[in-house]
DNA sequence: GCTCAATTCAAACGAGCGTTTGAATTTGGT
DNA sequence: ACCAAATTCAAACGCTCGTTTGAATTGAGC
């Protein structure tokens, strides 16, 4: 069995991640990241062109299996529902198991990129909003569909809101609350 | 009626509470800050020692009142149950009051102020965190102790679970989750 | 073994940062 | 009106940042 070592861009990325979760977007810097991945100061911006774009990378590299199997699993639920509005807590199953997936398969630091998750969800920074937005977009529009469908009673203000609700709990859990302890 | 022009420490706090809440601590520099209050760059150290210094000086003038209206509160609640455990809406009422108050009392930007502290909890600097912990311990025993007593039947760790739950929900609820727009 | 593109590297650039300094200015007590 | 303390101010300091540059090195295809 060969193990070929790890290209200066995975190593980039790896180490990105953790340190990003560590410390933040602003407060984390590319001499701190290469730094840590044993590569040139050079090699971020050669290999992905700007800070932001390694960000961008670093959350694209998980998030993107993580929401396709979201929607795959939703999809599975109502495929098996033989038309009837699924329950609240099969949509919110839908939601939450490709997330609890990735914390326990920690073969390269899931755990910590849910922590990075939570953090981004509550940065402030413009470009990582937008980012984010545009990321979940497909599929905050499937699940707001799935649950419209379960609570057809509940105004449509007031299901954004709960949605809000539960995503900003999950954020929070997920990015680790420290502080309380 | 003579109103007194706002001194200079006064107007830094007020442009740096809205700043911090918009950027963030790390990407808000000291010169947007005093640029925005129409200071000199200077005073902000002269008066507040450091960026730091100043971002506690923020969180502190409407912390501390706010916490100490959500300590009174609870004990007025507690001095009329008659010995009795309070009930969870109760607690929860004691919690969220306060804080509400504020948001509504935008006299001056309390809205905003508290938009401000639900980003700090999320804030992975660690003097911020450090902060936030001390400020809020005596408020968090005397509520954990108030569960505690209203729900005996559940265990020290599961209720320090929901605690976090519930304080996450509020603080993203804060931070306004403009991004599921 | 040569070639040419891809990658790595050391060094530097310009800009913005928090903070300090020391002189000018304002303020309040006598 | 005077003096001393408090405050404001323009300027600079040292540092770190993200990014760029151009040469050195590597590696695959012919």
């Amino acid at each position: 069995m060969v193990i070929d070592p790890p290209d200066t861009k995975s190593k980039i990325l790896d180490a990105a991640e953790e340190l990003f979760m560590e410390h933040g977007f602003e407060a984390t810097s590319l001499r701190l990241i290469t730094t840590a991945a044993a590569v040139n100061l050079a090699a971020a911006n050669y290999h992905f062109g700007s800070k932001e774009e390694l960000f961008q990378a670093v959350l694209t590299r998980r998030l993107d299996p993580m929401n396709l199997d979201r929607m795959k699993l939703l999809s599975a639920y109502e495929a098996a529902s033989s038309g009837r509005p699924l329950t609240c807590e099969k949509i919110l199953a839908a939601m939450f198991i490709p997330a609890l997936t990735l914390a326990r398969n920690h073969e390269r630091g899931g755990k910590n990129f849910l922590r990075l998750l939570g953090r981004a969800y509550a940065d402030p920074a413009p470009f990582i909003r937008e980012f984010l937005s545009t990321q979940y977009r497909e599929m905050i529009a499937r699940f707001r569909a799935a649950f419209s469908r379960a609570l057809p009673n509940i105004p449509r203000e007031e299901l954004s809101w709960r949605l809000h609700f539960v995503m900003g709990a999950l954020s929070f859990t997920l990015a680790g609350a420290d502080m309380l302890k």
